[in-house]
DNA sequence: CAAAACCCTGAAGCCACGGTTGAGGCTGGG
DNA sequence: CCCAGCCTCAACCGTGGCTTCAGGGTTTTG
C-alpha cells in the first residue's frame, strides 16, 4: 500500500513551514526510517553498500553528508522490491534501472507468489471500500462471502479490516460469480479446503509446533509444497472428472 | 539410507520390442551430457547437490544408481531454466515446482495448459511401465493410487491402460507422498474435487447437453474458466486456513 | 559555543548460497 | 573379471550481500 508517508518524523524540523515536504532533500538516516515500513531489512549501512555497488549516486553537502532527493528515494524503492518480490541479484537490478526506469515487468507473477505464500504477511488490512475499489466487486457480493464465512474480515476498533488472502478469495470467487455461482453453492469449496488444512496440519503440525525454530521454519516451507501439491492434485482429479462429462454424450 | 528399495518392476525393462528409447530412464551421466546442449554449467555433481536441497528425487536402482525418468529431466531443465533466465534461488525454485509452475511466464505455458485442459485428447494410452517410467514413481504407490480411485486405469484386452490425466495425477501425488501423504489420507481430495465437478456440472450441464455445437463449445470453454477459477478459490482458501495455522503459536 | 546526534570512509568480518573436490568404496555391462 | 561409471560423506571454496568497528568529521540544538 502507497501511503507514502508525508508524516513529520519525530525530528523533523525541515518542515516547520507547511510546505510540501516530499520536496526536500533527506538524509540517509530519515530514508531508512521510512523505506524501513515498507521493508524491513533496510539499515544505513545496506543503503550505503548499494551506493557502493553503484546502484545510487545522492548527492553530496560540502561536507559529506549523502542528500538523497525524491528520485533518489524511489530509486532506492524500486531496487528494494526487485530484491523481495522478484530476487534479482544488484547485479542484474542495476542492469535493469540502467536500461531505462522500465517498471511493471513481472511485477503480476511477483505479487501473486507473494499472495500465494503461506507464510503470512499480516501487512495488509483493507477496509470494506478499499477491498471493493480493488477487486472491483460489489458489496452484495462480498456480504454474500461473509455470510458463507468464506471471506473473513476481523474486526478492529469496530471497523471490519480483510487481508490480502480475503481479497485473491473476492477477487477469485468475482469470477464464479459471473457464471451465477454464489455464497451457497460456494460453501462446498470452502469445507473442502478446510479439510485440505486439517489433513495437512496433521502431517506438518507436529513440527510446526516445535519449539525448535529450524525445524520450525523447515515445516513452514513443507506446509508451502504441500499446499501446492495439493492444491495441484485436487484440480487434476477436477479436470478429469469434467472430462468424463465432456467426453460421454 | 532408504531401506526400502521401491522397485519390484513387475516387467522387464528391455524394450525389446523397439519401443522409443526417450521412454527409458537415464543414468546421472547420460542426464548431465543430455542437458548440457542447453546448459552448460551442468555437472554430475551439481545435479546431485540439487537432489541434496530436495529438488529431485529420481529413483533408485537396487544398488543405489539414480535413474532419471523423463519426468524428472523435465523437471531438471525447468530448474535450470528458472536459475539461468529467472535467477531464482533455489529455494524459490522448490516452492514453484511444488506448485506444478502453475502459472509460468513468459510465454510457453502450452505443456502443461493442454494437460489440464478439460477438452480431453483422448490419445494417449501408457501402460503401468510406461507410466513408470515417465514420472519416476514406484509402482507400489501407483497401485495405492488405484485402490483409492485416484487413478483410473481402464482395462483393453487385459492390459491396464492409463491417459495423460492419471498421469498428472501421479505426478502431484508423488509431490505429496515425500511427505508420507499416501492413499487413504488423499480420499479426501478426490471426494473434494468430485463434489466439485458436480457443482460445475450443474452451471454448465444444460449446455453441455444442448444440440447446439455452438452452445456447446461455449459450454466447453466456460467449464475451463470455471475449473479454474474453482481450483484457484479452493487453493486460497487452503492458504487462508494454513496462515491461521502458521500464525497462531 | 559545546554537547549531542548524526554521518563519513575503509577495512575486516560474517554467513548463506551454490556448488566442487577428493578419498574410499560399490555396481553393473561387456 | 575388469573397468568405466556411480555412490556417500566431508571438507573446501568463491561470491554476494551485507554488518561491524575504528577513528574521525559535520550539523543541529539548547
Amino acid at each position: 500500500m502507497e501511503a507514502s508517508v508525508p508524516t513529520p518524523t519525530p525530528f523533523d524540523r525541515e518542515t516547520a513551514d507547511g510546505a510540501p515536504s516530499n520536496r526536500k532533500a533527506l538524509t540517509i538516516g530519515a530514508v531508512a526510517k521510512i523505506l524501513g515500513r515498507e521493508f524491513e531489512d533496510i539499515s544505513i549501512s545496506k543503503i550505503r553498500y548499494l551506493e557502493d555497488q553503484k546502484l545510487l549516486a545522492p548527492r553530496r553537502t560540502p561536507g559529506g553528508y549523502r542528500l538523497y532527493s525524491q528520485a533518489d528515494v524511489e530509486r532506492l524503492r524500486s531496487i528494494l522490491r526487485m530484491q523481495r518480490d522478484e530476487f534479482l541479484p544488484l547485479r542484474v537490478i542495476r542492469q535493469e534501472l540502467a536500461a531505462g526506469a522500465r517498471q511493471e515487468r513481472g511485477g503480476e507473477a511477483a505479487s501473486l507468489r507473494r499472495a500465494a505464500s503461506v507464510e503470512g504477511g499480516k501487512g495488509t488490512r483493507l477496509t470494506l471500500q478499499e477491498l471493493v475499489d480493488d477487486t472491483g466487486v460489489g458489496a452484495d457480493l462480498i456480504k454474500d462471502l461473509e455470510d458463507w464465512r468464506l471471506v473473513q474480515p476481523v474486526a478492529v476498533d469496530g471497523v471490519k479490516v480483510y487481508d490480502d488472502t480475503d481479497r485473491e478469495i473476492v477477487k477469485a470467487s468475482s469470477e464464479l460469480a459471473r457464471f451465477g455461482v454464489r455464497g451457497r453453492n460456494l460453501k462446498v469449496l470452502r469445507t473442502a479446503a478446510d479439510r485440505e488444512a486439517v489433513l495437512l496440519e496433521a502431517v506438518v503440525g507436529p513440527g510446526l509446533r516445535s519449539t525448535n525454530q529450524n525445524a520450525r521454519q523447515e515445516a513452514i516451507e513443507n506446509l508451502e509444497s504441500l499446499a501446492a501439491a495439493c492444491s495441484n492434485l485436487t484440480h487434476m482429479l477436477l479436470v478429469r472428472d469434467l472430462r468424463k462429462l465432456t467426453g460421454e454424450d
